[in-house]
DNA sequence: TACTTGCTTCGAGTGCACTCGAACGTTTTA
DNA sequence: TAAAACGTTCGAGTGCACTCGAAGCAAGTA
């Protein structure tokens, strides 16, 4: 639907700001089951209700789920998140140390990076010795 | 001029050819259970022993078992090492099949420095939102 | 009116990669 | 010679991040 292409596209804000757990679960390829225990566990901020008691998730809830998603590729632990997200709702106080985790998880995806970069260089050593069709290069 | 010694040059190792168990655990990091369990899976390919049947690693093992190491960092599940190294041991009618397989997992490696490049760009936006004193740019 | 979707709580199961300990015998080393 | 290190087999435990199912009731939809 029409919402499935605005969120793919940019995550840009669409105005839709009711969301069912069922369309979250679409959007971002977790269960409905995870979901509700990301709420459980305090990984998601508390999710609005209608008024009959039912999830109705924000676009801002939906970025956070993005963001999380990007996190989780690092593999920052999900006690680190939550800790994260605990931090948000502590206010305003928490920022430096808010920026502070922000930061060490920015060192911690550059030591990964750097890892990767060099295991993709051994790859290329190793590939080249089995000489593809560019003609094996030495070392 | 053996591969072995050119490697062993860059990487430091000495000519010694007959480490012990513990003497790899302490260079590798892995416990003497994990390398025995390596060995149990296939992961590491059947190790030396001495007249006597203690474990004597080569720096040819040393140096799949760093290899291992940096595979594993990629996310790499241990069955596919299992298989790659697996594929080595059936000889040279393989070989395709091993290009083929490190090519795929360079892939892998690929996607996934893009991915946390990705992930760097959000988490200095979001930095930069909580204002460092490096100044971010933004948004 | 059916049927689907959602809610809650609870607990068990899954898959991965170790990780550890026991028990007990052999070999190496100080 | 005595302690430390090594060997084997076996099975159980750990930590993480889900993942699933069941039970039973409320709400939304065609």
């Amino acid at each position: 639907m029409s919402v499935t292409e605005s969120i793919a596209s940019t995550t840009g804000l669409t105005g839709k700001d009711r969301y069912t757990i069922s369309e979250v679960a679409a959007l971002t390829g977790l269960t409905a089951h995870t979901l509700r225990w990301y709420e459980r566990i305090g990984l998601l901020p508390q999710v609005d209700r209608s008024h009959t008691g039912q999830r109705r998730f924000t676009e801002r809830d939906l970025h956070w789920l993005t963001f999380v998603g990007k996190l989780r590729l690092t593999g920052m632990p999900v006690a680190d998140m939550v800790r994260y997200a605990e931090l948000m709702r502590e206010g305003d106080h928490t920022r430096d140390e808010r920026r502070e985790l922000l930061e060490a998880t920015r060192r911690d995806v550059l030591t990964r990076i750097t890892e990767l970069q060099d295991t993709l260089a051994v790859l290329d050593i190793k590939i080249g010795h089995y000489g593809t069709a560019s003609g094996g290069t030495s070392s």
